[in-house]
DNA sequence: GGCTAACATTTGTCTAGTTGTATAGTTGAA
DNA sequence: TTCAACTATACAACTAGACAAATGTTAGCC
């Protein structure tokens, strides 16, 4: 006899359900008491089995509040015109920004040498969480010359992406001058914001944007998980 | 792996950003709901975080009205001249100390050269309890040579201050010869005392205090509650 | 101006549900 | 015997939602 453990087959169940769409990426799967009432078995054995299909990718389990089914990557260019929104309607995904923080503060040494400020010049800070198809994708720091542009805070607000905030500001185009892509580890606050596990990969880009001049207009922090996007550089444009 | 927990590394988060200046003494905090936003966490989470910072007594809360800093963590410098009680009036607090044990015993080997007695020589020890407006900053042992100061238990219980009882004995003046410094974990009875959990971190440094003529005067070992006090070395003075 | 009433905001409390972890026990097979 | 798979139970940590209570704000009225 073959002797496949209960777990399992358990797994390769759920599996094909998700498979079947029977459960939709994103949507919660029942709780895993409900799960080992169904399958007839111990509560563990169910965890084992979501266990397995977490360490896939398949799904992704939030402490108190359930199991859900996770999305496919997305594809994510990056070149001279970084724009989030535009990246992911691409490739027919709803993209969305959620504001965590806004603040205006005094620069700090490493912001303003990006942004060729003096340390201690006033920088708006965007904080937001960036998502797609209600998934999120990406954390992102934003941070823009206070004095250059001073009603940015009201218009990142307001709008629905920083290209549109930085429009209504008056700068109609901009262009990203350098990106810079290393590997981390999710800190407990990252991860609990990309809805993925403490310690899961992620990749950090840091990038300077600049105007048609060539004026500095964003420093920009981006943490996006691992799984769920592919950075790709050069192609087109 | 004893992981932390989320509330708790929020707190630290928060406490930081006070230490930091984000948030100014007597400021309200954002509301709940937003500083959940802001970590990705249920509002129950933050709450737990708050309960700790307000046990702490960082901050405390109004209802309907919001959450304020009470106090941040107050800077302490370290330099020639180390006056607990004008350290903290200078920062606009009111400084107070307990006086827990008050002993005159024979002096142990590493007392007595630091103090430059023989192993033996009688030695006044004052164990206490260092209050910033009421609340415990720091917990003191200050060893003095006996011989040199026989009234000083007298003083001490008396006066308010260290330095104070010091003067009242003839000694004018003294400054600081040498501080170390380390890190420690607070044991039970020190946590019981500055009132902070077991574990958490304190700061421990010794000290040798000399008259104007270079005799050791004092030789102290304190404990510092991590979380409100910031030792500042260097700068003015 | 000064007062009140209505409303929105914010913290306090409660109940219920869900996943994470630890411990101990049972079963079946190599 | 020993080991792996599974069961059973309990508790901790976090989520979710609802409502109460206190506060701050604003509009309207005298």
């Amino acid at each position: 006899m073959a002797r496949t453990p209960v777990w399992k087959s358990i797994a390769i169940a759920l599996t094909d359900d998700i498979a079947q769409g029977r459960y939709e990426t994103g949507a919660k799967l029942p709780p895993e008491a409900q799960l080992s009432a169904r399958f007839g078995v111990n509560r563990h054995t169910v965890r084992r089995a979501l266990a397995e299909m977490a360490e896939q990718g398949l799904v992704h389990a939030r402490r108190g509040a359930g199991v859900f089914v996770a999305a496919k990557p997305a594809d994510y260019p990056i070149g001279k015109r970084v724009r989030f929104h535009q990246n992911l309607a691409r490739e027919g995904r709803t993209p969305a920004k959620q504001v965590l923080m806004l603040e205006t503060r005094a620069a700090g040494v490493r912001e303003a040498e990006a942004l060729g400020l003096a340390p201690g010049d006033p920088v708006h800070v965007y904080d937001g969480l960036s998502l797609a198809d209600g998934q999120p994708v990406a954390l992102a720091q934003a941070i823009f010359p206070a004095e250059r542009l001073p009603d940015l805070c009201g218009a990142l607000r307001e709008e629905t992406s920083i290209t549109a905030a930085l429009k209504a500001c008056g700068v109609a185009d901009y262009t990203r001058l350098e990106t810079r892509i290393t590997a981390k580890l999710a800190t407990a606050t990252q991860a609990l914001h990309l809805r993925i596990s403490e310690g899961a990969p992620i990749l950090r880009t840091t990038s300077i944007s600049v105007d048609p001049d060539g004026t500095p207009v964003e420093f920009g922090r981006t943490w996006f998980a691992g799984d769920r996007v592919t950075l790709t550089v050069g192609g087109e444009d």
